[in-house]
DNA sequence: CAGTGGTCTAGACCACAAA
DNA sequence: TTGTGGTCTAGACCACTGG
C-alpha cells in the first residue's frame, strides 16, 4: 500500500490525492461506487480528518469524485472527454504567449439607436449608447476586431487614449454611474463580415470565432456589450487534463 | 461594518467572501493592495484563521484575490473580461439542456497509415489505426460530427454498438493496452468540409466549431485523436461570472 | 527578527441519509 | 440511531519575505 511520506516537500493532502487518483485510474476505486469515508481514510493513511477533506476537494475541484451529504463521497464517471477553456481578457493572453500585445482604435461614435441584437439582449438605449471598436494585433499581426457598445451618460469628457487602452468594464464604471458586476459571455463560430474581414486581413466568409459578452450591473439591467472575431488561423482556445503528479 | 451572522444558513465563511468581494468591488480594497492578513481578519470579524482562509480560498479560486507567501494577500485586477468555458461530454451538455441525445455511427474502418494531422501530433500507427465517425444529435437535429483515430490492437473483437455508445477513453482501454490519462483540447472555427456539411445538413463552407482533443498515456504517448465539428447555429459554449450572494 | 501565508492536528457540533 | 459529509475552533509548526 501506497504510504504518506511526511518529510517530502510534497505536502501530504496532496500525495493522497495523487494516491487516489491513481487507485481510480487503475480500477480499484471504480465509478459510481464510494470512497472510503473521510475518518476511515483519515485512519489508514494517519492524517487528520481536515488534511483528508483537503486533499478530496482537490479531487472533487478536477471533477473526479463529488461528495453527498449523508451520503458519501462518489467516484464520477470517467470524463477525459472534458475540456476546460480559461479566456482571460486578451492582453492577458497574447502577453502570456511571450508576444506583444496592441491595439488600433477603428472608430467612436455615439449611436442614437441600438442594433438590434443588442435590443434582444434587453439592452435599452437610455440617453444614448456610445460604441467603438478596435483592432487587437499580437506582434503587430491582426488578431481580432472588438464591437463595444454601452449605455451612455453624457458629462465626463472622453479621450480617445482611454479607449484603446482601459478594460472594457472600467470605462463603463468611469462614464456612468453603473458599475458592472456579471459577466456572460457565448462563444460560437461565424464567418467573418466583408467589414471585420477587413481589418482582419482574410476574405469575408472566412470561418472567425465569434465572442458575444454582456455584462450586468448588480440588478441585472444590461449595461455594455462587447462582440469580438477572431481570426481562427490566430486565435484558438486550449485545455490540458492531466493527472496529480506523484512527487515534485 | 458588515458583520457575520452565525444563526443564519449561509455559513460564516461563505459570508465574509461575499462581504470582501463587495468592498472589492465598491473600491474599498483596490486592485494591487493587500487585502489585511488572514489573522487580522479572523480578530476583526471573530473568526478562526482557518474559517477566514477557507474564505480567501473561495476568492483566490475566483480570480478576485491572489496570495503570495511571506508578503500577504492582493486583490487582483479587475477582470469582467474574464470567460470560463466548460465543455463536458457531448451526452453530459445535450442532457443538462433537457433535450434527448442521439448518436449515429456513420463509419468504422481500420487504417493503415494516419492522416497528416495525426502523425504531426505525434500519433504512431504501431499495428494499426481504428477509425470511426459519429453524428451527434439533439432532439433528433444533427448538431455536430466527429471522428476518432486511435492505435489499435487486434484481439477483442469489436462491437458497432461500442462505438456507438461508449466514451473514447473507455474504448481505446477496453481495445487496447493503453491507459489514456491525460487529454489536450484546442478550440478553434473553420469552414465545414463538404462531408462533414452532409451530415450537418449545413452547406459546405459555413462555418463550425471544431474541437480537437488528443488523448495521452501516463508516459504521454498520443494513443487517441478526436475531432469534432459542431454547427455553430445549434451548439455554443456559454459563461458566467457573478458575484457571490449575499444571503440565501 | 517579526509578520505573512501554507499546512497540519484533534476535537467539536451540525444537517442529512439510511436502516 | 449510526454514519456520512459540512463547518468551525484553537493552536501548532513551517517556509518565505522584508526590515
Amino acid at each position: 500500500m501506497d504510504k504518506i511520506n511526511k518529510n517530502s516537500f510534497t505536502p501530504p493532502f496532496y500525495q493522497l490525492a495523487a494516491i487516489i487518483e491513481k487507485k481510480i485510474m487503475e480500477g480499484e476505486f471504480k465509478p459510481g461506487e464510494p470512497l472510503p469515508s473521510e475518518n476511515d481514510l483519515g485512519r489508514e493513511y494517519e492524517l487528520s480528518r481536515t488534511t483528508v477533506r483537503k486533499c478530496l476537494g482537490l479531487l472533487a475541484e478536477r471533477g473526479m469524485i463529488s461528495a453527498q451529504q449523508g451520503k458519501g463521497t462518489f467516484v464520477s464517471r470517467p470524463s477525459l472527454d472534458r475540456a476546460i477553456f480559461v479566456m482571460d481578457d486578451f492582453k492577458t493572453q497574447i502577453e502570456n504567449q511571450g508576444k506583444e500585445v496592441g491595439y488600433r482604435l477603428i472608430n467612436v461614435r455615439f449611436l442614437k439607436q441600438l442594433p438590434e441584437f443588442a435590443l434582444k439582449l434587453g439592452m435599452t438605449p437610455d440617453k444614448g449608447i456610445l460604441y467603438y471598436s478596435r483592432l487587437l494585433t499580437a506582434c503587430e499581426e491582426p488578431v481580432g476586431v472588438e464591437h463595444k457598445y454601452m449605455c451612455y451618460k453624457k458629462g465626463k469628457p472622453t479621450l480617445e487614449n482611454e479607449f484603446q487602452y482601459k478594460a472594457f468594464s472600467e470605462i463603463i464604471t468611469i462614464h456612468t454611474e453603473f458599475l458592472p458586476v456579471r459577466s456572460q459571455a457565448m462563444l460560437t463560430a461565424e464567418s467573418a463580415s466583408e467589414y471585420d474581414a477587413n481589418y482582419l486581413k482574410i476574405s469575408a466568409g472566412d470561418p472567425v470565432l465569434k465572442l458575444q459578452q454582456v455584462l450586468y450591473t448588480r440588478d441585472d439591467k444590461p449595461v455594455g456589450i462587447g462582440v469580438f472575431y477572431y481570426r481562427s488561423d490566430r486565435y484558438s482556445l486550449v485545455s490540458d487534463i492531466q493527472p496529480l503528479k506523484g512527487e515534485r
